[in-house]
This record gives C-alpha cells, structure tokens and sequence, in this order.
DNA sequence: ATGTCC
C-alpha cells in the first residue's frame, strides 16, 4: 500500500472497550499499549494521542501496557488521560506523566439539604462562597503562612489543616493516602516553588477548575452510594477541584529541564521527544523529584482541604445551620494527576512500580490496601468531573482495574476542542446567561475562562462513563448535575 | 494547568 500508514493502523480491537498495539521493535516499542474506549470514543480519538502513548511506550523499564483512558486527548509529552507503570529498579520517573499540575484532583462533600432548599437561595450561595474561595490566575490565598507553616503544609498535607482547624478529624482518612504523601521533602523544591506556593493557599485558580454545587440527578447503585453518604435524588451536593497551583507547576518545570539536560549524557537514555524528559527512579535526581512531587501533591491536598471549610463556612452563613448538623461530610478526595509507587501481580509475579497517572483517577477495588475501613467492601469511591453543564459522576473502584490499568480510571469528559476556538464560539456572557436559563447560576474570575470550559469543547461524558463502566475500570454509583458553580 | 515567555 503506497498511503502512509497512520498510527492508529496499528491497533488491534480487542473487545468492545479495547484496542492494543503489540510492542513493535520497528517503532521503537518497549511495551505494548492498550486504549480504553467504547466505538464511539475510539473513532473520535485524534492521531496525537496513539502518538503520544507510542512514545510513552519507548521509555525504559515500562511494566506491562502504557494505557490511555477513554477521556484521553494530547498533552504536554504524555497524553491527558494516560497511564504508565515503571519499574522501581529499571524504570524512569518523568514529570510529562504527571502534567504540570501536581495533584489535580476532586474531592467530593455532602449534604443533607435537598434542592428544594438550596435553588431558592442559589444565588447568594454561589455569592457568598465566590467570595470566601479566591479564584483566578494568580490569586492570593486566605491563608497567610510563614515559611516554616508553608513547610509544614508541604510535608504534612491535610493534617496540618485539621492541626490548624481548617476540618474535621474524619476528614484526614477520606482522602487518598489520608492527604499526605510521606516522601515529601522540602528541601528539594527551588525557592521559586516555595515563592509562587506560600500565598496560594486555599485558592481555587482558573482553567477548568471549579467548585461546584450539585444534586443528584439518579442512583445507580443504591447500597453502595449510601454507605458514600448519597441517599436520595435531588440531594445537593458540592465538588471541588483543583491542584497545586503555581506550586506544582515551578516543580514540574524546574526539574523537566534538569532530566532534559541529563537524560542522553548522564543517563543514556535517548530522547524520542523532548517533552518526554525522564529520570532513573533511582538515581538522585529522580528520587528528588519524587520527593518534591510529594510536597506540591501535599500541597494539592491541603488546598482542597481549606477550599472545603471554606465551602462548610459558606454554607452555614446562608442556611443558619452548622455544617455538622447540614452533614457536610467529605466522600472521598482523589488525585489525578501524581506517581504512587505500589505493587502489582504482574504475570503471577508481584511488583513494585511507580504508576503515573496523568488525568486518570485512581480506582483501587474492593478489600485494597490504603483504602478507608468504610469502604473496603464496595471499593474507593472514585470522583469523575464533567463539564459545567453536563453533570459529573460518582463511580467504585474495582477488582478488573487492579488487574488491568493498574488501579486506574477516567478522570473527566477529556477536551475535544481546543481553548481558542471554543472562545470564538461563544462569549463568556452568553454562555453564562444560557446556563443561567438552564438552571445554573455561575460565577467565574474571567469570561474568557469560561467559555474555554464550554460543554460543547468535550467529550460526551456519558461516552466517558459507558466506556469505563463497560470496561469494568469503576462501576457507575451516582449522576450529579449542577445547580450553581464558582470558575477560576 | 501556569505570575499563559526569563
């Protein structure tokens, strides 16, 4: 055949959510690839993203398949939506498959208020809480911490907050990892980290970040969701998301230049794509990096923590009742964009690796380790956001993703249309205003910013949820739709 | 995502 072949020619179906690419020597391939999607996701999957995930496949030490999740697009070196595990002796640790906000991630609260009760009062409630959270490229926290409290923040994460009375006790064990990844170390994070970090405290930021107010739109799963503290339709809920700031992004920047300057002449590793820069997990520079990821995912953490008693203050002012009384009890908190080293069965042989997930949620399953008690049955409540006016999802991890995506599942909607042209086709106002209509108040830092998160820029989320629940990657528990948001 | 280029 005289056309060029496209990556995509490559791949092999293998049932109705999944396509591999076997590990071809020819293309430069370690590792084979896998791509979750249901038919209608995977034809709509651009050419970019096989590339991306090809190449991530070339890297060294790469254990078992480099994946892409059904909401996957491109990203900076990894595609948003992907997933890798390396090996913690042979493999490599990059920030590309991480992306350069540490510890994205969504946290999930809530009520026992019904929308009855709320949509009366939407407006002042998304008033009110647009001015407790900071939102908006470069905003400055609510809480001002010294450079010892900003360490402290760094290396202990939730717990420094509830220390300081930014949350409940109960708090600490609903959140991946309890809020803190014990590696942390400040000391490897530049001083340019620490001074972009110390004023971002408990500040939402832009892009399609958010705090969004919720009901409950449908159950799927009724046990399940209430032992989740989700008991009926029409119940309101919140979310919240967002990550480390411009904390997580000087790390990502300060040491994507360090491997990239060290990876062919100090490492032999070759350099397929600039964008891929990677270090030996074990050598000094990646250890470090790893340690400073720790501290802007810790950061993430106790970001969302304060965003959240901000989000408990909020609700008190309006509904002149206490959050504990209102139930305001935290689900679960979850990252997805962060490295964790954890241990597989990988050909009946268990192994340490150190899983990047870059806009892909974790998903352990039922009777996992690092788990809450509350959930061991039913497995971790995992949190899937999507657009401002289609409707997020609550779903459980499950027993299939330990086997087969390394604990790991979608993240969101994942973007089909790029941020400028969803711009030109429609103004901030406009979009507010039909939302309005439709029953969502919002109030956002920018109008440019909010046209960028269009509905109409992503994915049909409910493609997203047909994909990994088919694919039994996490299984379907609720449907949120939004009543009123604050955008960044 | 991001003091949207040091």
């Amino acid at each position: 055949m005289g056309a060029k072949m496209s990556v995509k020619d490559h791949a092999v179906k293998i049932d109705e959510y999944t396509h591999e690419i076997p590990k071809k020597s020819d293309l430069g391939m370690n590792a084979p690839v896998k791509i979750y999607g249901n038919p209608s996701i995977y034809k709509m999957l651009d050419r970019g993203v096989f590339q991306q995930i090809i190449n991530v496949s070339k890297l060294p030490g790469l254990v078992g398949h480099a994946m892409t999740m059904p909401d996957a697009h491109w990203g900076y070196g990894f595609p948003i939506g992907g997933v890798a595990a390396f090996d913690v002796n042979k493999g490599v640790i990059s920030p590309g498959g991480i992306g350069f906000d540490i510890n994205c991630g969504i946290r999930m609260i809530t009520t026992n208020l019904t929308v009855a009760e709320v949509k009366p009062k939407i407006r002042e409630l998304i008033n009110t809480l647009y001015d407790l959270i900071p939102a908006g490229v470069g905003k400055k926290g609510s809480v001002p911490l010294s450079m010892q409290q900003f360490r402290d923040v760094a290396e202990k994460g939730t717990e420094w907050c509830i220390e300081n009375g930014y949350g409940w006790d109960e708090d600490l064990e609903k959140q991946e990892n309890n809020g803190c990844l014990t590696a942390a170390d400040f000391s490897v994070v530049s001083d340019k980290a620490k001074s972009r970090g110390i004023k971002q405290l408990g500040t939402l930021g832009s892009g399609n970040h958010y705090c969004e107010v919720q009901t409950v739109n449908q159950i799927f799963d009724p046990d399940t969701a209430k032992i989740m503290g989700v008991r009926d339709k029409d119940q309101v809920v919140v979310m919240v998301h967002c990550g480390s700031r411009g904390f997580g992004h000087q790390i990502a920047s300060d040491y994507l230049r360090e491997f990239l300057n060290k990876m062919e002449t100090k490492w032999n590793i070759p350099i397929y794509e600039k964008e891929l820069s990677a270090a030996p997990i074990n050598s000094k520079e990646g250890q470090n990096y790893l340690k400073a990821m720790s501290a802007a995912a810790n950061f993430g953490f106790a970001n969302r923590q304060v965003i959240m008693s901000h989000v408990r203050k909020g609700f008190e002012q309006i509904f002149g009742r206490t959050a504990e009384d209102m139930e305001m009890n935290l689900v679960y908190d979850v990252a997805h964009n962060i490295a964790k080293q954890e241990e597989y069965l990988i050909d009946g042989k268990s192994r340490q690796v150190i899983v990047h997930r870059k806009g892909a949620t974790r998903s352990f399953g039922p009777n996992s380790k690092d788990i809450p008690s509350i959930y061991k049955s039913v497995g971790q409540p995992v949190i899937l956001g999507g657009s401002m006016e289609t409707g997020s999802y609550l779903l459980a991890g499950t027993e299939a993703a330990m086997r087969n995506s390394f604990g790991s599942t979608a993240h969101g909607s994942g973007r089909t249309m790029s941020r400028s042209k969803a711009k030109k086709k429609i103004k901030g106002h406009v979009l507010r205003s039909q939302m309005e209509a439709k029953g969502i108040y919002v109030r956002a830092a920018s109008m440019a910013g909010l046209a960028e998160e269009a509905g109409f820029a992503y994915k049909n989320i409910n493609d997203v949820i047909d994909s990994i629940h088919g694919a039994d990657l996490s299984r379907k528990i609720a449907q949120l739709v939004p009543i009123g948001n604050i955008k960044g």
